[in-house]
RNA sequence: GGGGGAUUUCCCGAGCGGUCAAAGGGGGCAGACUGUAAAUCUGUUGUCAACGACUUCGGAGGUUCGAAUCCUCCAUCCCCCA
């Protein structure tokens, strides 16, 4: 196990599926256990866009330091890599202060790429890309997962023909490096047990999560969502395609297009967030660290549970 | 009061005598996922002792070797003329 694992593996983590109510028990944890938060979400790193991502607010944080949101601004593009890049950077900023880490978010994938490390690859290529798709005109999908096929049968077998953006990024990969990304990818399989690590997952019945987006959706278009998503359109930079695809403001961005009714919008926010929190819990039953806590009670027996040094 | 149209599996919606447990979409459920991830992709979805059987297409009868598809009556809804 390398350095960073290690340092990860190091902290706690707060994770569950939206609405299942981490931000209020992630503080309250990370008073008993003296830590600052490290938000583990990959939208709230977005300025500006609040109310949809349901961004802490000052009052809900009753003091406690949280990092990594608000750093960028919602025209620019956003990866895994930075964040991952830049949890570390955090991670070590807040040990040399003596205090603990304790990461608290919805973002299964950002989960996994603390917990069990990421491959140093080439960022996106945009020409590549773009110049595969030019080549790709009037061609069926398939026809990609074949040129994969050549290069990296590994790979191929693993992902699906119409799994575009994985075969494309697998080609990339090859192109840039000269090996195959299933070469790369080999590391990540094997979690640690959730004995050895602090990884919680609210959980709660899928009726009554339901039940709780729901209301939270109503809530936040109550609190003015429509007006922060009118004020971004009203900027003069674009929003970027990774800022634009967040729940709520893609579905608020075609109402205000013209696209669908307000009321469509709404139900169709709803409808998305409910289909996203069951993709959250289908991550967490595939990762191994994750030790489950009932979200109406969640219970951390601290006492008999002592965190690591560190 | 008269004329016309509709009723399909959780929802919307195809089907118009056999190849129909019934296209397609939605929803549900399950899975995948490493530089767009709150994204994207996949599988599954009547029941069962399940490569076969059984029950479904508003209800009850009927025609036919055979019906979701044709006929009759009933129910409900919609439209048009009074």
């Amino acid at each position: 196990m390398n350095r960073e694992r290690r340092r990860a593996l190091s902290c706690w983590y707060l994770s569950g599926p939206t609405a299942s109510g981490k931000t209020k028990v992630g503080v309250s944890l990370a008073k008993r256990i003296g830590a600052e938060i490290i938000s583990l979400d990959s939208m709230a790193i977005y300025r500006d866009m609040d109310i949809g991502t349901a961004k802490p607010t000052d009052d809900e944080l009753g003091g406690v330091p949280i990092h990594l949101i608000n750093i960028v601004d919602p025209s620019e593009e956003y990866s895994l890599a930075q964040y991952i890049k830049a949890a570390h950077e955090k991670i070590d900023e807040i040990h040399n202060r003596g205090k603990r880490v304790l990461f608290v978010g919805g973002t299964p994938l950002y989960l996994k790429g603390m917990l069990r490390g990421i491959f140093e690859g080439p960022p996106a290529d945009k020409d590549f890309r773009q110049k595969l798709q030019d080549k790709m005109e009037g061609h069926p999908p398939e026809l990609l997962h074949e040129m994969l096929a050549k290069i990296d049968p590994e790979s191929a077998k693993k992902l699906h023909p119409n799994d575009i953006r994985r075969v494309v990024r697998a080609l990339e990969v090859y192109e840039l490096t000269g090996k195959p990304i299933s070469s790369f990818q080999k590391q990540f399989d094997s979690g640690v047990t959730s004995e050895e690590c602090h990884v919680y997952v609210l959980q709660w019945p899928r009726e009554e999560l339901y039940a709780r987006i729901e209301k939270r959706v109503d809530k936040m278009m109550y609190e003015g969502f429509l007006d922060e998503v009118k004020r971004l359109t009203e900027r003069k930079l674009e929003i970027s395609t990774t800022a634009r695809q967040a729940l709520g403001y893609r579905e608020l961005l075609d109402y205000l297009d013209g696209k669908m009714k307000f009321g469509q919008a709404v139900d169709l926010i709803k409808q998305n967030t409910r289909n996203f929190a069951k993709r959250q819990e289908t991550w967490f039953r595939s990762l191994s660290e994750c030790r489950y806590t009932p979200g109406a009670a969640p219970m951390f027996a601290l006492e008999h549970d002592e965190p690591p040094d560190g």
